[in-house]
DNA sequence: TGCGAACCGTACCGTACGGTACTGATGGGG
DNA sequence: CCCCATCAGTACCGTACGGTACGGTTCGCA
């Protein structure tokens, strides 16, 4: 809301204390979901004072706005190679981004700032809905698109709209997982079959949009 | 927990005045979010005092569950017609059962139990979540399942591993739909869609398991 | 008509949270 | 050596919630 709010959301801006204590703040948050995220108890794990929370984040709203640009600017997503692309190699980018989607969903810090987000969308207008898709999946999103316009421009894979396309890949991947990991389901049960997932997921994606047949 | 809490899971032995108060509980929650379910604003607004939501519901958990399972309750999902399948009939069911998957999830009841068992998650071991999984999610599943197994039977579909199949039709149809609707996204603004996904997400799972081409 | 159960409305209690104010300690710059 | 900014720690305030207790009312029933 305030100066302070604008700054965090920033992503930059912050000192290293800062990034400690909503590293802190975090950790508190995966541990114990957003009950647990109190101000009193962010400041008795960070060391800090509420004082400080207050002057550096403005208020709560901005603290958590603050975790998400934090935790959103660890998370970098490096661009696959623009080589040029024969089957086998497009068939291996599909595979790691298939791993790298599932495996980014099922982590606890992203699960947890989802499930307060979610929680939050009825009261906030979803100014943290948005705010997740934008700095979260807007990467990964932009990554899958670099990675299927590739393989069309390599004649390996034929769609009219990009967006379709890669909506199709990602319900093929993710199917029903997400929510089931959001509502509680054990992530530590569900990785091992991440793999055999990924490689379903990717065969059915290629057969419906894969010009080699 | 309690006796009351378990008679309310049983879905029945709801008196009308208590259906009643769940419905205006259920109005409340859609309304405010979790924020505004507090058993206060239920008593006022249900007409009802205090006491009596503890002596029918136990606790605000159960009472919490009591509305999750008189709302499944509400919804029975009628069983495709066992009838004789051929491509066309086949292909209108899955539109069907595309449209009223996503016409269910969109729903701003559903939406706000799915907020509210998602955001209970971390802190109640997922009872509530498995509780919306076991009495919304398995209908709605058992409802596609026979209608796969039917496909198959008539020679339209043609998939080893069940469960797999209807993970790739879900994960066609939704994509992550559900995700942004719960994060706040406007449904009113996607639901135009609806149809449109709905045909393309059927036609490529046909591509998929049909055994017609 | 009298009785008891169910129930509404409300007052009440303990607790916990968000946010503010104050005190004392630390440390760097003139 | 002093001054001032920063920050930790804590006490404090108002509020709101979950849960309980109690008085008054209705209604079915003998």
């Amino acid at each position: 809301m305030t100066a302070a709010t604008r700054e965090a959301n920033a992503g930059e801006g912050l000192t290293e204390r800062q990034g400690a204590v909503l590293e802190e703040a975090l950790r508190l948050l995966v541990d114990g979901g957003e009950k647990a995220l109190t101000t009193a108890g962010i400041a008795r794990a960070a060391n800090c004072s509420k004082e400080s929370l207050y002057k550096w984040f403005g208020d709560r709203d901005g603290l958590i706005s603050a975790m998400i640009g934090f935790q959103a600017s660890k998370v970098r997503t490096q661009d696959v190679a623009a080589r040029k692309l024969d089957a086998d190699g497009l068939h291996g980018h599909l595979i790691t981004f298939a791993k790298d989607l599932l495996e980014v969903l099922s982590g606890d810090v992203s699960l947890a700032l989802n499930r307060l987000a979610i929680g939050q969308a009825s009261r906030d207008g979803s100014k943290l809905g948005h705010m997740l898709q934008e700095r979260g999946r807007r990467q990964i999103g932009r990554r899958a698109a670099a990675l299927l316009e590739a393989g069309r421009k390599a004649g390996l894979l034929s769609f009219d709209d990009a967006d379709e396309a890669y909506g199709a890949l990602y319900g093929l991947v993710v199917s029903d997982w997400h929510l089931k990991m959001l509502l509680g389901e054990e992530a530590g049960e569900m990785k091992k079959g991440f793999g055999r997932k990924a490689e379903q997921a990717v065969s059915a994606f290629l057969a419906l949009y894969g010009t080699k047949r």
